[in-house]
DNA sequence: ACTAAAATGTACCAATCTGTTAAATTCATG
DNA sequence: CATGAATTTAACAGATTGGTACATTTTAGT
């Protein structure tokens, strides 16, 4: 429904879903880059195309907003990895694509980075209201769950390795690897960060996940 | 200087150390609970022994404070991990210790933790200033550097181990195991946080960790 | 004891900031 | 084209909050 090519003469819009989606834009980037507390909603309302009083309309609060904001960043995280297609991989190829892709999903997504930052400070309590956050979730799990019932009956993977454990430790890396950034360069130094170096850790991360995982085989080759 | 033994029986005390490390000690704790911008002077005053006013007078205004309280926290980090001592150990058990102690200790100080995730949310523009932060992070390296060059000398360890790189994955999972905690339980559960949850996960990470350093030795059991 | 300096409390202000009120504009539809 | 619902604006109110002015108390030195 409402797709009528717009194209008013008017002083102003009447388009709600373009504002709306410009609103969200606007406030997760706000958001993101202040936090709950730090963002002004007379900001967000002057970098908008429309007037402080639409959030209130569209959004009811600041918390509203937020709330918002936190949603379309997980939506559109897991639809990154919802993209990535691993049928036809063998269990090891298929895990190395999985991280690897994690990995870079979490560079390119910072919005996200620092709004689940933001939720941890403020103990995951928006997150706990979203009925739309545990859905988005499950996926990634279930992909690998997937991945290491194939591992595991091929013989290849470790009997003890866990989809949630896994995800965990990917996560870990690749969130971090974005969220301290800052904190991390300046304290030791911005080559880790550089391309080259960054191509060096999502290879680490590859190899350190592939070896809590795979039983080592006689005959494969060491580490470079 | 300064050790007189105190007893007045005045209305208030006259024990600036006393009131400065009061003052700290809440501040530390409401900053790392609500953000740098979530803070409110007046309720770290209200939690204090003393009155708003002597924020004002110790430590000028909110950002002063907030740095104060930054760098607090990164000295007791630090100190945690001077006091860890190897000596003795080969490189390996070495490495082992450390890491274990490097879970430990993120885990046993959140408030380090949230306090440097809210530096990393204002882009460490206040670690930028600090002139104590960087002496106390050059420990943790040359401590890893002189562990790698032994592993290195006596062929134990891969020629291409780093010590910073293996900072970064040391720290990355110790450090978002605190840090996500909130949003990781509800997504995924509970269970990675339970004690036993975590004592697997602290033995993974000594896995991974160690599976990138050190070369894999032929008659070498596989893990557990 | 006297005095100056350090330490502390009280009361207050000016600036923000979230949220609201009331009205204006636009649009779909009979 | 009249009308009511949806959308949008401008202006403002109420509360919060960081910071300050000024008085008061304590301590150290003489």
């Amino acid at each position: 429904m409402t797709e009528q090519a717009p194209a008013r003469k008017s002083t102003w819009k009447q388009d709600p879903e373009a504002v709306k989606a410009d609103i969200l834009r606007v406030a997760t980037a706000e958001f993101a880059d202040r936090g709950l507390s730090g963002a002004r909603i007379d900001e967000i309302a002057a970098k908008t195309s429309v007037s402080k009083r639409m959030i209130y309309y569209y959004f009811s609060d600041k918390e509203g907003l937020y709330r918002a904001a936190l949603e379309g960043v997980y939506a559109r995280l897991r639809a990154n990895e919802r993209a990535l297609d691993l049928t036809g991989l063998d269990p090891i190829a298929a895990l190395t694509e999985l991280i690897k892709a994690t990995f870079d999903s979490h560079r390119s997504l910072p919005d996200f980075i620092r709004l689940v930052m933001i939720e941890n400070i403020h103990h995951a309590a928006y997150m706990k209201q979203s009925l739309i956050i545990p859905e988005l979730n499950s996926s990634i799990i279930s992909k690998l769950a997937e991945l290491c019932d194939a591992g595991k009956a091929a013989g290849i993977f470790y009997d003890h390795v866990d989809p949630v454990e896994l995800h965990w430790m990917i996560s870990s890396m690749s969130f971090y690897n974005v969220s301290n950034r800052e904190t991390f360069s300046h304290s030791f130094g911005a080559e880790l960060h550089t391309s080259a170096g960054q191509q060096r850790l999502r290879q680490r991360v590859v190899d350190a996940v592939l070896a809590i995982a795979v039983k080592p085989r006689p005959n494969a080759q060491a580490l470079a």
